[in-house]
RNA sequence: GGUGGGUUGGCCGAGAGGCGAGGCAACGGACUGCAAAUCCGUUUACACGGGUUCAAAUCCCGUACCCACCUCCA
């Protein structure tokens, strides 16, 4: 089965056939580096990342945009408010970005445009969008340019609401407007504002519109046809509309097919900024460990709302921890093995409008299978097992044996020196235990969970760990 | 006012006309010196009211509640 899609435009689940054979081009729509990301935002950065793991392991070759939105009100405001440059509270809040797709384990876009890059593809596109009478510069002075949209009577398309139905934009102030639905592509310089936040135009100095940097980022890198849009599905309206009809009114093809990710709700509200009920990616991986926060980001279906709670994220930690276990038991008999192809029946969930749900059934599945063969020792059909249930992991980016997992800074020195001296403490108590002194062998066990390492008991001797 | 999506067992979470996904928790059993881990088993779910059908959680109509978008937003 080829893979099957569900497009936001169309409202339906279609074959992904891409624009060139073997090739997958993506533009999703980034972070505006107005703060550190959430993990709602990072819930959008995994859920893109398990598609392009996906249709690489199929054969193709994926092209990954993702804008990073350095300009836009709130980062002037932010730099205003803190005395410092705009472009400084834009930059350090990309870094936190990337340091978030790093923890993790999502791999950088393809490309990772900002938009202050593309001014001059922005000026060419609004230079053509207005000779094609499609969008004018604002008749009071205001630099401002707009687009047209009684002139695009497919507007509306993506989001399916007639015009008319729709309240005006309120993007910028009416006056300079012929209809109150036409939105800004370009916002003109305005007094207060620092120069460096404005660029030479046709009409004026000023700076760049949101909609319109995404569509000029998207023709860039990508050509004026390409695969797959994503986002937020609150991005759908106004900004994938408008960027649709923008690019459209230029005269490209531009995405086949829209894909959005739900929402990841807080306390019954999406989380925003603006609600103010976020938390931060960098915060949580303080308290959870970080592939457990992404196994529960990836295990909702991407079109499902999360409503975050810290028991579900316990419990989701607990069922990848059943599955990890599994993998470093099979591991120890068997040694990590090579990668190989995933059960059919995993590809045809993920094949399936990427249904990571029952992927994961099939996923436990192979891991109870593994459980149960674990007991006769190492044998041929355990490493399968483990090849196949690494493999399905590495496909959502979490095989707990992948390098992107490991915490530095236990050097091999001080490793070797635990590993003496909890090998000494578990010979003592298995000495006590073959002597039936069991009220000693149970002091050195509560003394080793005291310290966070914890014991199990297996037909191959006793082996420990370091708790999660 | 307009446009979408949702409501599933103690909890999380799939499914989309006939066969009870999966996980977590709980309980029982196996294993264990006792545990932990693991395996096996058990726990008669689909918001409410109508309708269509041999058959509805799934389709249709209505009602209630929730979420998102129509302002900046992943």
């Amino acid at each position: 089965m080829a893979f099957h899609l569900y497009d936001t435009a169309s409202r339906q689940i279609r074959e992904l056939v891409p624009v060139v054979p073997g090739r997958v081009s993506i533009y999703h729509c980034g972070l505006t580096v107005q703060g550190p990301p959430h993990i709602g935002h990072i819930r959008k950065e995994v859920v893109f990342d398990v598609l392009r793991r996906w249709l690489e392991r199929s054969g193709l070759e994926v092209s990954i945009v993702a804008n990073v939105t350095d300009i836009d009100d709130k980062i002037l405001a932010k730099g205003a408010e803190q005395g410092r440059p705009w472009f400084a509270v834009a930059y350090e809040n990309e870094r936190a970005l990337h340091a978030a797709y790093e923890v993790l384990g999502c791999t950088p876009p393809t490309y990772e445009p900002r938009a202050t890059g593309v001014v001059p593809e922005m000026i060419e596109m609004m230079q053509q969008l207005i000779e094609r009478g499609h969008a004018y510069p604002a008749d009071n002075g205001s630099g401002d340019v707009y687009f047209d949209v009684r002139s695009w009577p497919a507007y509306g398309e993506l989001s399916h609401q007639k015009v008319d139905d729709m309240l005006p934009a309120e993007d910028a102030p009416p006056e300079g407007k012929r209809d109150g639905r036409d939105f800004a592509l370009w916002k003109g310089h305005k007094d207060g504002d620092p120069e460096s936040a404005s660029w030479p135009t046709p009409w004026g100095r000023g700076r760049p519109g949101w909609h319109l940097e995404c569509s000029a980022m998207a023709a860039k890198y990508l050509g004026p046809e390409f695969d797959i849009h994503g986002g937020g599905l609150d991005l759908r309206f106004p900004h994938h509309e408008n960027e649709l009809a923008q690019s459209r009114a230029a005269g490209q093809a531009f995405a086949r097919f829209w894909m959005h990710n739900a929402m990841l709700n807080l306390s019954g509200a999406k989380m925003s900024k603006s609600v103010g009920n976020t938390l931060m990616v960098s915060e949580v991986v303080k308290r959870v460990r970080p592939i457990d926060l992404r196994y529960y980001l990836a295990a909702s279906h991407y079109r499902s709302i999360v409503e975050f709670s810290e028991e579900s994220l316990a419990e989701a930690a607990t069922a990848f921890q059943r599955v990890e276990g599994f993998v470093r038991r099979a591991t120890a008999l068997t040694g990590l093995g090579e990668l190989t192809d995933v059960p059919a029946d995993f590809a045809a969930a993920m094949d399936d409008d990427l249904s990571v749900p029952a992927a994961l059934a099939i996923l436990q599945g192979r891991v109870s299978d593994g459980n149960s063969l674990l007991a006769a020792g190492a044998s041929d059909e355990l490493a399968i097992v483990l090849a196949e249930v690494r493999s399905m992991l590495d496909v959502l980016g979490l095989d707990p044996s992948s390098p992107t997992w490991d915490r530095g800074g236990d050097d091999a020195a001080s490793a070797q020196v635990i590993d003496s001296l909890v090998g000494g403490l578990l010979e003592q108590r298995q000495q006590a235990r073959a002597a039936k002194d069991f009220a000693t062998a149970d002091r050195v066990r509560d003394q080793l969970a005291a310290a966070g390492i914890e014991i199990e008991d297996t037909p191959q001797g006793a082996r420990w760990s370091v708790k999660g």
